[in-house]
DNA sequence: CCTCATTTGATGCAGCTGCATCAATCTTGA
DNA sequence: TCAAGATTGATGCAGCTGCATCAAATGAGG
């Protein structure tokens, strides 16, 4: 027979699934109140636009964002449709392709980042000390390795212009 | 302009929305894997069996696993077809109705709440000791509380079948 | 009693996700 | 060199979500 969670875990299990999508809820309503795209999509901005020349291949983006190939696949055809993106063949590899931010790519993600960034204020930077945001951060770090790895990198100047990861 | 956040709260957001979906896919594969139907179903049976006479209203149900009125409205509807609830009318007030679980549809909560329970102890009972789960819960509660309310009654025998809430 | 607002639940539509699969290309190794 | 396998990316299909809207019934006020 398997071992039963305790109450405790049970508790920080439920707690963990409610209040992030509460938060999540929040942060994207307040971003499409604003008029923006989802977060997803703010999320390959940045990655792109983090990229030496702007430009990445559509695997290398799969792997920063964690999502599945299919998913990455047709965000990337919604962000060519809007022309925050374009595709660029690749010399190098026939099979492959890279993509490459716009000018308007990188101009929405950053006006995204201010509304953004707002919200994550809004919704959890004011709720919680700096120090319990480590604490919080540090317990999450528990649970995450668990499914997986999850590199990240040194978290530089994440104020400036971005989420690290 | 609006302030922005911390390093330490953006990177505890991070972690929040990553860790969150990496340990909820976690679990639910493991349901899936073993054959069950999604964590969904298994929130509405388990507030079914537990109401008194084993039925709800639908708004009921959409108040108590906090989800919007058209997703209850189909669930229940998938619930009816797979034969776990049926819906019987509400005399008192002719556009309700009440929904109740069936024998099928208790006997299957408890049969995931074996492969549920499971799931939880090995991604999170197992990463945690108690003191850090219920550490981990007062952060989460703190973040919880913003976007509405989130009413938790008294923990009680979450071990014995089921999740509190 | 009658009208108007509210509550309850269903549904058409568009968009997104996951799954499976496909085609094209590249790589490996006999 | 060539066949088998791996990698890269796209896509058809089904299911779920959110949005807007609808119809039916109830309730509140005049």
């Amino acid at each position: 027979m398997k071992r039963k969670p305790s109450t405790e875990a049970t508790s920080a299990w439920i707690r963990l699934m409610r209040v992030q999508s509460r938060v999540l809820d929040c942060v994207e309503q307040d971003l499409k109140k604003a008029g923006f795209p989802p977060l997803a999509w703010y999320d390959a901005l940045l990655e792109l636009s983090r990229a030496p020349s702007g430009e990445l291949r559509p695997v290398e983006l799969e792997r920063q964002m964690l999502i599945p190939q299919y998913s990455t696949s047709r965000l990337i055809d919604r962000l060519v449709d809007e022309g925050l993106a374009s595709r660029r063949e690749c010399k190098i590899d026939k099979r492959g392709q890279f993509v490459e931010i716009t000018e308007a790519g990188r101009e929405l993600q950053k006006r995204m980042w201010g509304a953004y960034s707002a919200a994550i204020e809004k919704y959890v930077g004011s709720k919680l000390s700096d120090a319990d945001a480590v604490k919080l951060s540090g317990l999450l770090d528990r649970l995450g390795c668990s499914c997986g790895e999850m590199k990240l990198p040194p978290v530089a100047n994440v104020n400036e212009s971005s989420p690290s990861r």
